[in-house]
RNA sequence: CGCGGGGUGGAGCAGUCUGGUAGCUCGCAAGGCUCAUAACCUUGAGGUCCCGGGUUCAAAUCCCGGCCCCGCAACCA
C-alpha cells in the first residue's frame, strides 16, 4: 500500500495560532484527506516546539514556569486544531518524554561517531533569533531580523559537523530536483550552499539557558532548539512504534513556510545523514499571507485568528479562501473584501445556489424521488465529461500542490452545470406533461453533479461534503463511491429539500 | 554589486517551468430566464501582457540588457 507522511512544523509556543499556522495546517489536512481518498495511507503530524530562550523569556514575563507556560499555549494549539476539525494523527510536544529521549539518543550517537565536538565560539549573539551572527551578516551592526544590536559573547559550545555533509547535500539536491519544492526555494538553498557551510552550534550552556534538553554527554549544556525540534519528525513515528516508523519514514512531505527554509533544507538533511537515516521525500515551502490593510498587528486589531474566522464565516468557507486564493509557494494578500468576495461569488452564488435550485426542483417536481434515466443526450454527456475532466485535472494539480488550480478546475465544471440548467430549462419543460420524463433525467444528471462535487470537494471542504451527502441521502460508506455516472441513484431514491450551504455575506456585515 | 518577490483590460489576480486563439473574480453596459441564496445564463465595452533588443514560422511565456514597485520591521506560517 502506498503511504505518505505529512507534517506541519512544530509551532513555536511564543504565540497563539494565527493565519500562518492555520494555512499550513489546513493544507496539511487537505492533503491528508486527499491522499486518503485516493487510497493512499496518510499520517498527519502536528505539534508544538516548546524549548528555547524565547519561551523561557515569555514564561518569565507571564510570571509562569516555562513548562506551565508551554502547557497553556500548546493546549491552545491543540484545542484550535480540534475545533477546526483538523484530522491529525499525532500531536507532538517537544517536551514529551519520548521526544526528549530520542533527541538524546541521536545526540549520543553523533557524539560517539565523532560528528559532535566541543569547541569555543565567540560572536555576536541575537537573543531574539537564538543564534550567532557573523559580522558580515549584521546590518549596520544590528540583527537583520530584529533590528537590535546583538551582544558579543564567548562560550564553549558543542558543534555538529554540518560542513562534513555539505557536498553530499548538494549532490542530493542536484539528483532530486523535487526534494525542495517549488523550484525557487531549491534554488535558494543551492545558492546558499555555494558558500562553505559552517558547523552548527547545537548547545547552550546551562548557565545562560536551562530550558532545554540536557546533552547526554554533558549535563552542563542543553540542546539548541532547532536541533531538538527537527528531530520531532522522526521521534513521533518512533513513539508510535518501530513498525509505524518503518511504514512512514522516509515517505515524508514536510510542509513549511519560507521563513524556516534553512533549518529544514540544510540542518535537517545533514542531521539525517549523520544519524544514518534516509532523507525526507519532499520539503514543500509556501509563502506568506500579507495583510492588505498593512501589517498584522494586535493594536490594529487585524490579527486573523482561526476560531474567529470559523465563527464568522464557517470553517469550510475559510478553508476555501485559503486554498483558492494563495498560489502555493508565493505570497498572497489577505483581506476581508477578498474573503467575502470569494465566499459570495464561488460558494454562495455559483455552487450553493446550484445545489439549492437543483434540490428545489427535485422536491417540487418529484417530491424528492429520483427519476429513471434513459439514453444520454449530447448535453448530458458533455456535462458528465466536464466532471471527469475536472477530476483528472485536479489529480495533476494536487500532485503539484496547486490547490488553487484544483479548485478552479472543479469550479469550471460547476459553472458548466449552471449553464446546463439554463440550456436544458427543466423548469420550462415541466409545464409540458409529455416532457416530464426528460425533466426527471435532467435532474438526475444534476444530482450526479452534486454527488460528484461532494466527492471531489471532500478533501477541501469536508463539512460541506458531508452535508451534501446527507441531502442526497447517500448511504454511509458510499460517499466515495466511484459508481459510473447515472448508476448510483436507484429510481425512487428520496432526496432532501434544499438547504442553504453558504449564506451570502452582505458587505455591511463586516466590521 | 545583500537576498527574495512582483510589474497582465477600472480594481484584485491566474497563466510564464512544458512558446501557438490572453483567462478568472469584482465592477460597468445591454439583453435573457424565472428553478434558485436579488442568485443563474448570454452578449458587449475595456489590454502597448513595464521598456528595448535577441532566438523562433510563432514570445505574456525562452535569452540578454534596462526601468519601476514591494517585502526582508512584526504576534511569525
Amino acid at each position: 500500500m502506498d503511504r505518505i507522511y505529512i507534517t506541519t512544523p512544530m509551532y513555536y509556543v511564543n504565540a497563539e495560532p494565527h493565519l500562518g499556522h492555520t494555512y499550513t495546517t489546513v493544507i496539511a489536512d487537505t492533503l491528508k484527506r486527499y491522499y486518503r481518498q485516493q487510497g493512499i495511507d496518510a499520517f498527519l503530524l502536528t505539534g508544538t516546539d516548546e524549548h528555547g530562550d524565547k519561551i523561557a523569556q515569555a514564561a518569565k514575563e507571564n510570571g509562569m514556569a516555562p513548562q506551565a507556560y508551554a502547557d497553556r499555549i500548546s493546549g491552545v494549539f491543540r484545542a484550535t486544531w480540534d475545533e477546526c476539525g483538523i484530522d491529525y494523527d499525532h500531536f507532538l510536544r517537544t517536551t514529551d518524554d519520548y521526544h526528549k529521549r530520542y533527541v538524546q539518543e541521536i545526540l549520543q550517537k553523533l557524539y560517539d561517531n565523532g560528528d559532535i565536538y566541543f569547541g569555543e565560539y565567540g560572536g555576536f549573539y541575537c537573543y531574539g533569533c537564538e543564534r550567532f551572527y557573523t559580522e558580515k551578516e549584521l546590518v549596520g551592526g544590528k540583527c537583520p531580523d530584529h533590528q537590535t544590536a546583538p551582544a558579543y559573547i564567548k562560550e564553549k559550545n558543542y558543534f555538529f559537523r554540518m560542513s562534513k555533509y555539505q557536498q553530499r547535500l548538494i549532490e542530493t539536491l542536484e539528483a532530486k530536483p523535487d526534494l525542495v519544492r517549488p523550484e525557487r526555494y531549491r534554488g535558494e538553498v543551492l545558492a546558499f550552499l555555494r558558500e562553505p557551510l559552517e558547523d552548527l552550534s547545537i548547545s547552550r550552556p546551562k548557565s545562560r539557558l536551562d530550558w532545554g534538553i540536557p546533552l547526554p554527554f554533558d549535563p552542563e549544556h542543553v540542546t539548541y532548539v532547532w536541533f531538538d525540534a527537527l528531530l520531532n519528525y522522526v521521534s513521533a513515528l518512533k513513539y508510535k512504534g518501530e513498525d509505524v516508523f518503518e511504514a512512514y519514514w522516509p515517505k515524508a512531505n514536510h510542509l513549511i513556510a519560507k521563513d524556516i527554509l534553512k533549518p529544514h533544507a540544510i540542518y535537517w538533511p545533514t542531521m539525517l545523514m549523520a544519524a544514518g537515516l534516509p532523507l525526507y521525500e519532499h520539503l514543500d515551502v509556501h509563502g506568506y499571507w500579507v495583510m492588505d490593510s498593512g501589517k498584522m498587528s494586535k493594536s490594529l486589531g487585524n490579527v486573523v485568528r482561526p476560531l474567529e474566522m470559523k465563527k464568522r464565516f464557517g470553517m469550510d468557507a475559510f478553508r476555501y479562501f485559503l486554498l483558492r486564493e494563495m498560489v502555493f509557494g508565493q505570497d498572497a494578500n489577505f483581506s476581508f473584501d477578498a474573503l467575502v468576495n470569494r465566499i459570495n461569488a464561488d460558494l454562495a452564488n455559483n455552487f450553493g445556489n446550484l445545489v439549492s435550485r437543483v434540490l428545489a426542483m427535485q422536491q417540487r417536481y418529484f417530491s424528492g424521488a429520483v427519476q429513471p434515466l434513459g439514453a444520454l443526450r449530447d448535453e448530458d454527456i458533455a456535462l458528465r465529461d466536464k466532471f471527469v475532466q475536472a477530476e483528472e485535472e485536479m489529480k495533476q494539480h494536487m500532485a503539484a500542490l496547486q490547490f488553487h488550480r484544483a479548485l478552479e478546475s472543479l469550479w469550471s465544471a460547476i459553472d458548466h452545470a449552471n449553464r446546463y440548467i439554463v440550456q436544458t430549462a427543466p423548469f420550462t419543460l415541466f409545464k409540458d406533461e409529455a416532457q416530464r420524463p426528460r425533466v426527471g433525467e435532467i435532474l438526475h444528471h444534476l444530482l450526479e453533479v452534486i454527488r460528484s462535487s461532494a466527492r471531489l470537494l471532500a478533501p477541501f471542504l469536508p463539512d460541506t461534503s458531508r452535508q451534501l451527502n446527507r441531502l442526497l441521502a447517500v448511504p454511509a460508506g458510499e460517499a466515495n463511491s466511484r459508481k459510473p455516472w447515472g448508476t448510483f441513484f436507484p429510481a425512487g431514491h428520496k432526496i432532501s429539500p434544499p438547504a442553504v450551504l453558504f449564506p451570502r455575506i452582505e458587505p455591511e456585515g463586516e466590521a
